[in-house]
DNA sequence: CTTGTTGCCGAAACCGGTTTCGGAGATGAG
DNA sequence: CTCATCTCCGAAACCGGTTTCGGCAACAAG
C-alpha cells in the first residue's frame, strides 16, 4: 500500500535540497506510521515492537532510504566522520606510506558507514589552527594523530576541547589518551642483536629527531640492545636529530670517514638508512659486505636500493585500520586507557646486511 | 547589552550536542534582532541595512560564532566539502605525489572555508560504489576525479546523478565536464626534440596503459614529435600498456637486448623511465652516455637515481589547488565548459640524457 | 492629505532528522 | 469488575540554521 507523503510534491523531484532524495517522512507515509516512530524503529529503540521494526526496515530498504548524515548530526552532534590532519613539515617522512595509511583508515571507516575528513598543514601552528577549525565546523567526531611527538600540543588541545582522539604513537603524558603504535624499539633491538650475531661489534646508530616519540624510544632501545649483546656503545658512533635522506647521507659519510669506522649501521628509519647507503656506495663500499645497514619502515626507497635494504616493515594499512577502529570505539564512549595497543614490525631481509668484512678497515681507508 | 537567549540554560554548557557552542540564536539575542535577520545579515542578503550587517558581524565575531556546517547543509543542501576518491589499483602511480596533491587541495579548500572528504577504493567497481555512498550521505558537494580514463565511468555516474565534478585530466567525451590537466603531451614532444637535437635518431618510447587519457595523448605526441624531428618511428621501439617499475624494467630490458638498440628512451612516466634505467644499469650501460633516458612526473624515485633522472616535473600541489578552485566554482554554478584549463610541466635536467655514444652499439653487444 | 513605493526587519515555516512526553489499549492482579 | 502496569505508538518539541512572507515606517509622488 502506498500512501502519499503529505507534501511529496514540494520536496518532490527537483527542489534543490535533496534532489529527489527519499526522506524519513516518505518512509513514514509508506508504512502509515509517524515520523518519530520510524526514526526510533530504525535506531532500534526498545519501545518499538519487533514486528514494526521489521516492517519499517523493509520499507526503508525498498524505498532506498538513507538518512542524511548531517541532518542527524544537527540533533545527535555526530557526523560519522574521522578527522586526519597531516603536517607536511617532515618532508620525506610519511609521504610514501600515505596511500596505504589512508586506505586502511578508509576501509575501517566505511565498514562502519563513516567517512574520512582530511586536512593538511604546513607548520605545527597551522596544524593546531586547523584542528580548531575542524572542531568548530564539526567536520569530524574525532581525530587520528599521526607522528606523535614526545610532548604533543595536539593532545593538549584536543583533551582541553574534550574531543576524542587516538594517537599513532606513544607520548610522554598519555593521560586520557588512546593510542596505537608499532613497537619500533623492539625492531631496533632485533636489528642490533642480528648484527651482533653476525659478528659485528662496532655498530653505529642514526637516530631521528627526538621531538618524536619514536626517535626517543628507538634510541634508548639501541643503547639497551647494545648492552644486551655485550657491546660497548661508542659515543661517536651515534648520530641524532636526523630527518631526511640528505641528513642521513651526511651522517653516514661522517661515520664512514671517521677514525674508527663502524662495520654496521642501524637507521631509525629507512630514509636515514638509505642516506647512509648512498654515502657508503659513494665511497666504494659494498653494501652487505664492507658495511652492513639495516633500516626500519619498509619504504619503497629501500626497495629501490641495489641490493635491497634489509629493514623492518610496518603495515601502514593495518595501522590505519586499527587506529580507526579504536577511534570509533573512543567516540562511542569507551575509556581511553582501554584503547591502547601495539603491533610489531616484520623483518624483511634484503642484501644490505651480512657478516663484517675483516679487510674493510684498510680497504676503505685506502679508498678515501 | 546582553540579553539572555530564551533557553540558554538548556543548550547551556553541557548538553551533548554543541557542547557550549554559540548558536545563531545567541547572536540574535545579543544584538536584539530576530534569528532570521541575523542569518540574512551574515549571508549578505540585500534586504538588510548596511549598519545592521556590520553590527551583526561584529557581534558574531565577538561571541566567536561559527555556523555549524551541517546545520546549514540541511537547508541549503551544501556541506562545503570537496570529495576525493582514490583508486589504489595503480600501485606505484600517484603514490609519491599524494601528499603534495592533498596539500594543494586542502589549501584551496580551506581558503574558502571548505574541507576535504577522502575515501579510497581497491577496484573500479568499489570506487563507483563509494561515489554512490558519498553522494547518498552527502558527504561532499562535488568531486575531484584523479587519473582520468579515456572512457571514464565515474564521469558517467556523476553526470547522471547531476553531481558537480572536475577531472584531473582530459577524457574522450568531455561533454558537461570541467577539467584541469598538465600538458604531458607537450613535455613528451619537447623530450623527443631535445634528444633529436642531441643527435639521437633511434628513440624508443615506453607508454602507459592506454585506458588512461594521459597514455593515449603522450603516445600520439611521441609519434608526432618524431615526425616533427624528421625521425622514423620503428614499431619495435615502442612499448605500451606499462604500469609499474617492474614492467618498465622488463620493457627496457627487451629494448636494450633487441637487435637495433635505441640510444635514447622516453618514458611516459618516471616509474617507467626508472625501470628502464635499472635495466640499463644492470647491463653495464652508463646513463646519459651509453643510453639517454628522459622521464615525466618529477617523482622522488627519479631523484634517487644516480645520476638523477632528467624529467619533466609537474607541480602536484598547484594542480590540486587549481582543481579545487575549479570545482568550487562549478558547484557555485559556473558552466563546465568555462572551467577547463591546462598547465605545463617543467623540465628538470638530471644526468640521464646526453649525446649518443657512437661506440655503444658494439660495446653494449659485447657486454650482453 | 492620500497613495504608492521602498527599505528594513520580525515572525513563522521549513529542512530532515531525533527525542521527549503522554495516552490508548491490552494484560494481569486483586 | 476495577485498578495498576506494561507495551507500543502518535504528537509535538527540538536541533541550528535558511528562506519566505508580510507588515510597519519613512519617504516620494500625485
Amino acid at each position: 500500500m502506498i500512501l502519499m507523503g503529505e507534501r511529496r510534491d514540494i520536496t518532490g523531484t527537483d527542489g534543490r535540497p535533496g534532489m529527489g532524495r527519499v526522506t524519513i517522512s516518505q518512509v513514514a507515509a509508506e508504512t502509515g506510521l509517524a515520523k518519530g516512530t520510524v526514526s526510533r524503529a530504525l535506531n532500534d529503540y526498545p519501545d518499538i515492537s519487533h514486528g514494526t521494526k521489521q516492517r519499517v526496515r523493509a520499507a526503508a530498504r525498498a524505498l532506498g532510504y538513507t538518512p542524511m548524515a548531517h541532518a542527524q548530526a544537527i540533533r545527535t552532534g555526530r557526523v560519522r566522520a574521522v578527522g586526519l590532519i597531516l603536517q607536511m613539515e617532515q618532508h620525506d617522512a610519511q609521504r610514501p606510506f600515505l596511500a596505504d595509511f589512508l586506505r586502511g583508515i578508509s576501509v575501517a571507516a566505511s565498514a562502519e558507514g563513516w567517512t574520512l575528513t582530511v586536512a593538511t598543514a604546513a607548520s605545527q601552528d597551522e596544524g593546531l589552527q586547523t584542528y580548531r577549525r575542524l572542531i568548530a565546523d564539526r567536520k569530524a567526531d574525532g581525530f587520528i594523530l599521526p607522528r606523535t611527538l614526545w610532548v604533543d600540543p595536539r593532545a593538549e588541545l584536543l583533551r582541553a576541547a574534550d574531543v576524542p582522539f587516538v594517537m599513532y604513537g606513544r607520548t610522554r603524558d598519555d593521560d586520557g589518551c588512546a593510542w596505537f603504535d608499532i613497537r619500533g624499539e623492539e625492531a631496533v633491538r632485533q636489528a642490533v642483536l642480528r648484527l651482533a650475531d653476525l659478528g659485528h661489534t662496532r655498530i653505529a646508530y642514526l637516530g631521528g629527531d627526538p621531538i618524536y616519540t619514536f626517535a626517543v624510544l628507538r634510541m634508548q632501545a639501541f643503547r639497551d640492545a647494545m648492552a644486551e649483546a655485550g657491546l660497548k656503545v661508542e659515543g661517536d658512533l651515534i648520530r641524532d636529530g636526523l630527518r631526511d635522506i640528505a641528513s642521513g647521507e651526511i651522517a653516514g659519510a661522517s661515520l664512514l670517514d671517521g677514525e674508527a669506522r663502524p662495520t654496521a649501521i642501524v637507521g631509525a628509519t629507512d630514509v636515514l638508512a638509505v642516506g647512509a647507503a648512498l654515502a657508503a656506495r659513494a665511497r666504494g663500499l659494498a653494501l652487505g659486505r664492507d658495511v652492513s645497514i639495516i633500516g626500519y619502515d619498509g619504504s619503497p626507497e629501500g626497495e629501490m636500493l641495489d641490493p635491497k635494504l634489509t629493514t623492518y616493515v610496518v603495515d601502514q594499512a593495518a595501522a590505519g585500520r586499527r587506529l580507526t577502529e579504536l577511534l570509533i570505539a573512543r567516540i562511542r564512549g569507551e575509556a581511553p586507557h582501554r584503547l591502547r595497543e601495539t603491533a610489531e614490525a616484520k623483518l624483511r631481509i634484503g642484501g644490505t646486511d651480512g657478516p663484517p668484512n675483516e679487510q674493510t678497515q684498510t680497504l676503505g681507508r685506502t679508498n678515501t
